[in-house]
DNA sequence: AAAATGGTCAACCGCCCTAGG
DNA sequence: GCCTAGGGCGGTTGACCATTT
């Protein structure tokens, strides 16, 4: 294990804080901001290197953190994100106010992944376990069974509002997507396996747009994509998208730009508007499976 | 009562990316 | 283009506490 050079070079402080610490840390920050992380701990007066105060921060000083229990609520939009979102913390994080990447990791780890299991999901793919894999299945639990005859038909299987209850919705194409990420500007090769009801796309190359929303209004796979208007407006409007980038995308179908607010009040599925962007089409698979419900 | 086991969570580790020289 | 430092991130560890044996 080789240590942080800074921290071996130094002989810095390592593990717990104590309250002084939290207390030297807070105060200089709250005056100041804290800039430079790496001196940070010099002008605080602490023996610790920078990264251990900027987590010490974000983690736990950090005056706009919830703290207590998650509550139902939260867990559920985990499990949501998680199933577009894969293990990327810090965009789940992005999306609940006031919770960190560390605190949903370690919930997500200790708790959640667990509660699927148990009702017979893959806490990976968010399918039934009996769908994923037969030689992993071998010592689950009864629950997995109630799904056999779902899977068996071409179906995917939805969470919704709680752990204890699911639905199926008929899976509409056999191709699957893929996403060559070697270029910056993502595409679509084939079309989406699923015929879905919300999606993000990326922003055209070099758009320093804040979108937040696309919503396939009138899913029809068989139309062209028809897109106007522009974006940065918090109301209801068509975007439009480059025709460069249309034409790399093989997602054919119209798509409309909507505005956080009026968003709320069809789904409660808060993106925040500066990470939306972040969600790649390789994602849309996951997030067609994860949300098959109309508006 | 003591030891073993399991769960939770704060903190660290190591890797990656980016900016600047 | 290369090197370095800073920052960010996901994975992992280990201390602490509660529960079980």
């Amino acid at each position: 294990m080789k240590r942080h050079s800074c921290c071996y070079k130094q002989k810095l402080r390592k593990g717990l804080w104590s309250p002084e610490e939290d207390e030297k840390l807070l105060n200089y920050i709250t005056k100041h901001g804290h800039g430079c992380w790496s001196s940070v701990p010099k002008l605080a007066g602490l023996e610790r290197c920078g990264k251990s105060c900027r987590l010490r921060w974000i983690n736990y000083l950090r005056p706009d953190l919830k703290r207590g229990a998650f509550s139902s609520e939260e867990q559920n939009l985990i499990v949501e994100l998680h199933a577009v979102l894969g293990n990327r913390w810090s965009q789940i994080a992005a999306r609940l106010p006031g919770r960190t990447d560390n605190e949903i990791k370690n919930l997500w780890n200790s708790c959640i992944k667990k509660k699927l299991m148990k009702k017979g999901i893959d806490p990976i793919t968010h399918r039934p376990l009996s769908e994923v894999g037969k030689e992993t299945n071998k010592t689950d639990n009864n629950n997995s069974t109630s799904f056999s005859s779902e899977t068996n038909q071409d179906f995917f299987v939805k969470q919704t509002s709680d752990f204890s209850e699911y639905s199926a919705f008929q899976k509409q194409e056999s191709n699957s997507l893929s996403v060559d990420n070697s270029l910056s500007k993502a595409r679509f090769e084939t079309q989406v396996c699923v015929k879905p009801s919300i999606l993000l796309l990326p922003p055209p190359d070099n758009s320093s747009s804040t979108i937040d929303h696309v919503k396939v209004t009138e899913p029809n796979w068989e139309t062209n994509c028809r897109t106007t208007s522009h974006l940065n407006n918090p109301c209801m409007e068509e975007m439009k998208w480059s025709d460069e980038y249309l034409n790399e995308s093989l997602f054919s179908s119209p798509v409309y730009v909507k505005s956080e607010t009026d968003f709320n009040s069809n789904i409660a599925f808060p993106w925040s508007q500066s990470q939306a962007c972040d969600v790649f089409p390789k994602d849309l698979q996951r997030m067609a499976f994860s949300f098959g419900q109309t508006l």
